[in-house]
DNA sequence: CGCCTTGTTATATATTATATATAACAAGTA
DNA sequence: TACTTGTTATATATAATATATAACAAGGCG
């Protein structure tokens, strides 16, 4: 588990650290049942406070990500159909990709292109 | 040119200002040469400050979508070919919007259904 | 049982981002 | 000149972000 940080960036920490957990379910390197590291270790880990990382972990599970356990600590959710609040939430994202890309003369084939690579792209990271 | 805030969202006022252009420009409501409000008239009409909308603005001009002039005011951009820049911005929002679609579960074929949908769901917005 | 690890909550503080307010400046044009 | 436009400067208030310290609550283990 691996998670680059820039604390330069004006992305919010805990988004960043909610961004790798995605990324990382997403390109198989985390796995169902698999334990994150404990919140208060992951802090120490990568040099930030534990109630960013507590944040993070929270808003996943939040969405559904993970699920948080007294004594197990948190643990990746298993694979399930995305709920409606998940659809809305990735819809709002796709749109405001679709709209910049329409607004910039981008055709549909060639958005959907560019989604599907990356996609694809998600694959082995 | 409507614009609808929602002063209870956690999304910067400046922000929602910044999506409603562009989605105004990808749906046709806004088309090349067109002139935007006044910074101070919007502010006015939409209840904010001016330099809320200044901001929301000088990003647009930032990332190409308006061109910003002493006397005629703020103007939308011919339509061109993204830019690097361009493409990278939307390529972060796709591969979050990605990752979450994969993360949970969702098959590529399915991912790109929804993609095209909301393309075109910008028709006639 | 006590002990430890875990997430969780509470409180406080510092820094940054956001938003507003007032004012003045700079450029273009009628 | 006079007016409108974007632009910059300064100040202030509120909210978000991040850190720090501490304590609490639940679950398991020796």
């Amino acid at each position: 588990m691996i998670l680059e940080l820039d604390m330069a960036s004006e992305i919010p920490i805990y988004q960043q650290v909610y961004d790798g957990v995605v990324l990382g379910i997403a390109s198989g390197v985390l796995t169902m049942g698999e334990a994150l590291p404990p919140v208060r270790q992951l802090a120490v880990d990568i040099g930030i406070n534990m109630h960013t990382v507590n944040k993070a972990y929270s808003l996943l599970r939040q969405d559904g990500f993970i699920q948080l356990h007294r004594r197990d600590g948190a643990v990746i959710s298993p694979d399930a159909a995305p709920s409606p609040a998940d659809i809305a939430r990735i819809s709002a994202l796709v749109t405001s990709a679709a709209a910049q890309a329409k607004a910039k003369a981008m055709a549909q084939e060639d958005f959907l292109a560019l989604c599907g690579r990356l996609y694809d792209a998600l694959k082995g990271a």
